[in-house]
DNA sequence: TGTAAATGTAAACACGTGTTCACGATTCAG
DNA sequence: CTGAATCGTGAACACGTGTTTACATTTACA
């Protein structure tokens, strides 16, 4: 017999007990003598039994297993920050006994791609799901909660009001963009520029929200024609900066980038057009990426650990799985700057 | 009511039908007229109703999902190459109707978390499992297969019998290893050193096979102390080659490691001994990693293509799980020479 | 018009488990 | 020694679905 087509009636019988013991054993009831208990275990172990998952579900029991659903169009997954993302929400979850489904979503716009994520939840395959990488306030996201299924996202803009079954992982953008422009103000700049993140994800606006407050709290103007948009991608900010080169008048002094990989791209047009950074602009970006401390020149940063971002946001998801109700379904990171070589002192 | 505690009664009430109806149409069976379909689904996309995952699969049906195991104690998973396998894998599954439960083996000795492994498959949560990273026929892996479940790895011996539930990814590595010292023997190198991967692993002493084959064929002498011992990541890249320079006698005129992060960890310890590369000597990588081209200098190194490896082995994995028998089990994939900057011809 | 075939649908069973309930066996106290 | 309390355990039910079987109804044909 393949050893997985045992079942407790098969265990039941070879032990010489009930049906009812066997489960008695296995969830550890406290009322099954000594010598019951070790001639059952014996059984189960020479047979690798182990209880069927969905028969125990099917009587009362949770999956233990969470959805992870990356949403990205692009080829960002190339990214040893995703990466890193997946690694951590699953090693999080496994400490506390989860498992996690992992899902990637190339297009939200595909219905069959968004009926087969829906039906995730509807079908209970899942206690629960995060969500990486999603539009701030993604509709079908915000379906699913209405409907009262627990949801973890990042990178969500944070309401007043609390919600039951909504977790939300952040870290403080406006914090990290005023140390950043506090920094680039100390080196002596003051004609600083800005490429700002995909405006559907809650930290890019509020990224150059914290870029605005923090330059107007030096006196700083903002100018429009300075601010580089992009989509958060390494081509993204290569692309963007390339274009913006060719049209614009005159050149700042540094850039504050809206993340790593952006200014990755960014050094790249900046050299391809003889830029020198540090030296003719400084440049500065956000999330100290894996990479910035040995690409050349070092890229200074503001430092975020995604590593406990995660951590919190799966262990806040389980919590409100586990209790309907908790203290706080919200984390937000703090800041670091991280001082390297790319952004150097006004001549 | 919360939607998700619609059942197939409920429809059914709702809809003025059996709930043997509601399950034909569901189940597109033939019989049901137009009406009365129509009316059914109405009412089942009305409520979001999706017939519940785990009583699906206790009347027979397959779970439709597949383990992906990753097993490591190295910090191997801050690398873009794993994130592209889990990628793949998932993207592969989900491409053929199926899920993927990811799960992260740190350590193969700790007894709980084995447990938890092979539950996994006794449990029946996964109809099954893709390990990546496992030592060369890992006795778990052995027991799964022999206990009938359906298992696929990666870098594992190609014995001569095949088994029904074993699939097999790996790459030529002979071959690879072969059109690496053939480039380098052109350069007119005659003293060549071979960074070795982990003995444990298959590629490992496959690899080093592969280089004394080719060696011998253009003969050439292999010198053991010329054999740098690694485990394939950067840091024991970099340990290894920092330690051997201290106690070779003399050193080669070419390196030929294997793979690109040792690869990259060699010339980290090269270069801080102030040899340079490939001035004073040349250095192959294997696998053309994703940095390899923009280090300095670019790594010359044998190009294999890991999407296509997983993306057969899932593909494998799923026919062998649905159909029990399959043409083929194996995968190996082709080797290819990348020239770069860093192996130039012998001065 | 009468009978046979085709069609539509409901009731019943199976899947494997957890849990409740009730009953018999044992232990304890008086 | 007897009654009550405790302990151990098996029978029965519930979970939500797919599928089979049987029955009622409609259709087709002679």
């Amino acid at each position: 017999m393949k050893k997985s087509e045992i079942n407790s009636t098969e265990i039941a019988r070879m032990a010489g007990v009930s049906r009812s013991t066997v489960s008695r054993v296995i969830n550890n009831y406290p009322n099954v003598p000594q010598a019951t208990r070790e001639k059952v275990m014996q059984v189960i172990e020479q047979y690798n039994y182990a209880p069927n998952f969905s028969a125990r579900i099917m009587s009362g029991k949770r999956t233990s297993t969470i959805g992870l659903f990356m949403v990205s169009r692009e080829e960002v997954f190339n990214d040893s920050l995703t990466n890193a993302l997946i690694t951590r929400v699953i090693e999080s979850a496994s400490k506390r006994g989860y498992y996690v489904l992992t899902y990637i979503i190339r297009n939200t716009k595909d219905d069959d791609i968004m009926r087969n994520v829906k039906n995730t939840f509807y079908q209970q395959r899942i206690d629960g799901g995060i969500f990486i990488g999603a539009a701030n306030h993604e509709p079908f996201i915000e379906e699913l909660i209405a409907d009262g299924f627990v949801v973890g996202v990042v990178d969500q803009h944070l309401e007043g009001r609390s919600e039951p079954n909504r977790v939300i992982s952040n870290f403080n953008n406006l914090e990290g963009m005023r140390q950043g422009v506090d920094y680039l103000y100390s080196l002596g700049h003051r004609q600083i520029a800005h490429i700002a993140g995909d405006p559907l994800r809650w930290s890019g606006p509020e990224k150059l929200e914290g870029f605005r407050q923090a330059m107007e709290a030096h006196g700083l103007q903002v100018r429009s024609d300075w601010i580089i948009p992009s989509n958060f991608s390494e081509r993204s900010g290569y692309q963007s900066v390339q274009h913006w080169l060719k049209v614009t008048k005159d050149l700042p002094t540094a850039i504050f980038a809206c993340n790593d990989s952006v200014a990755f791209g960014a050094l790249r047009a900046l050299n391809e057009a003889d830029i020198n950074v540090p030296g003719d602009i400084s440049l500065m970006g956000f999330d100290d990426h894996l990479l910035s401390a040995r690409i050349h020149p070092a890229l200074t940063s503001i430092h975020v650990d995604f590593s406990d971002m995660m951590d919190a946001l799966t262990g806040k998801l389980i919590e409100t799985i586990e209790v309907s109700s908790t203290d706080s379904k919200r984390y937000v990171g703090t800041t670091e700057l991280v001082i390297r070589d790319s952004c150097q002192p006004l001549r």
